[in-house]
DNA sequence: TTAGCCGTGTGACTATTATCACTTACACTT
DNA sequence: AAGTGTAAGTGATAATAGTCACACGGCTAA
């Protein structure tokens, strides 16, 4: 991903740092730049007028954020994106890529590419939530957390980034008491374990199997 | 949406007609061809291993097919594409795209224009389903095919494509009965009605509150 | 004209998921 | 060391959705 956004680093653009907590956009704000991330962590996220909150990806490195209004009449932005960790975004004015992507034909397919491989990742968590309720949608998660954020130890997986029950459930549209119920489940399957705060995968199969992942590999199958 | 398929009609290619039941790809097979609708009406579904179909969209006229795999390394369709009624599709092959995207860049921004809206799209239908549950997406999907083929008469919205419960509820992923249930509730409060086996909406209005519709536009809230 | 088929409608029951109310655990402050 | 706040864990119950079984009506082909 890291060489597909190479090319956007030439377009005229300034650096924001974000400290954690801090907003980079609110849903309903006009959107006018694009962003990347250079450094850190960026919740993307959406309120429902109930008060939840539901979780869509946690970027980082190489992730786009703020592309969905790219080439709408009123642009808006439709999700939040809100700092996890210490980060540092490059902000592309929309008029700055509009003509550059014109200019471009190189860069206008980089990110065809981009949203496409967007695109079949919304795709497959669709799928995973449809068809397989809850469990598919917790599973799934970890399963992505697993592949964006994931560190092989002791022949199981440690997603780095820590977690309450609380922001899992987020990303799965779940209560926090059916997660916990589920990640207790999973545990005592000897599936999972917590290790200082962390969630450790011991047995990754044995998620994917549930779900009938379709193995789409880890450029599709993240959270990013 | 027409005015922006237009500039794909330059492209070589050549017109593939369809009988009602007939596919144009499968889910699984290799991917050549990109697709646009000429004429009749497309269905995009999946399947799951445990027999159950999940509806995505009945494209039309315009609509774009089998734009998923367009930069993959392996491509491959990842859903079914089978006409409801005698259809046309215009058929060009990925490599001669590919080509004429790079030396047309105004080709490769309305590809980029459509494939965002497809985004937009796919993120309000998930919003739907994830946040209202299977009212969510039963609700969304009737919107939906109101705004994509309802005729407005007597104060409603008659859609005009005819579907049975088991087709209605693969496009929500719920059961038949649940589906079945839902608009019998839906006809006895005389938010809709049946005429001729069509569906027709007598207060739309209802439905988009009660999932506290954003009124994102036709442009994004249909089915195509 | 009638048997068969298909789609609809519905009751009874089961499974899944959410909600409420509360206890426990742990870190951090004073 | 006690007090406070936040997150985790859990039981009971309610709401939502799926499954199974079957009745009914309309259409069609023999």
């Amino acid at each position: 991903m890291d060489s597909m956004i190479r090319q956007f680093y030439e377009i005229p653009g300034k650096v924001v740092a974000l400290q954690p907590g801090e907003y980079l956009f609110h849903e309903g704000d006009h959107a006018k730049y694009f962003y990347f991330v250079r450094s850190g962590q960026i919740f993307i996220t959406k309120f429902a007028e109930s008060g939840r909150v539901l979780s869509l990806r946690l970027a980082t490195r190489g992730s786009i954020i703020g592309e969905l209004p790219l080439y709408e009449e009123v642009p808006v932005y439709i999700f939040n994106a809100i700092a996890q960790s210490p980060s540092e975004v490059y902000a592309i004015e929309f008029s700055t890529l509009h003509s550059w992507l014109e200019k471009k034909p190189s860069l206008a397919i980089n990110l065809l590419k981009i949203i496409g491989m967007h695109m079949r990742k919304q795709h497959s968590k669709f799928r995973d939530l449809v068809l397989y309720g809850k469990k598919g949608a917790i599973y799934s998660t970890l399963i992505r957390f697993a592949n964006s954020y994931g560190q092989e130890v002791d022949g199981g997986i440690l997603i780095t980034v820590p977690l309450t029950n609380q922001e899992l459930a987020n990303y799965s549209a779940t209560a926090r008491e059916s997660l916990n119920r589920m990640l207790s489940d999973l545990r005592r399957q000897n599936v999972i374990d917590i290790r200082d705060g962390l969630i450790f995968i011991r047995d990754i199969d044995f998620l994917k199997q549930e779900i009938q992942c379709e193995n789409c590999g880890r450029e599709i199958c993240n959270i990013e």
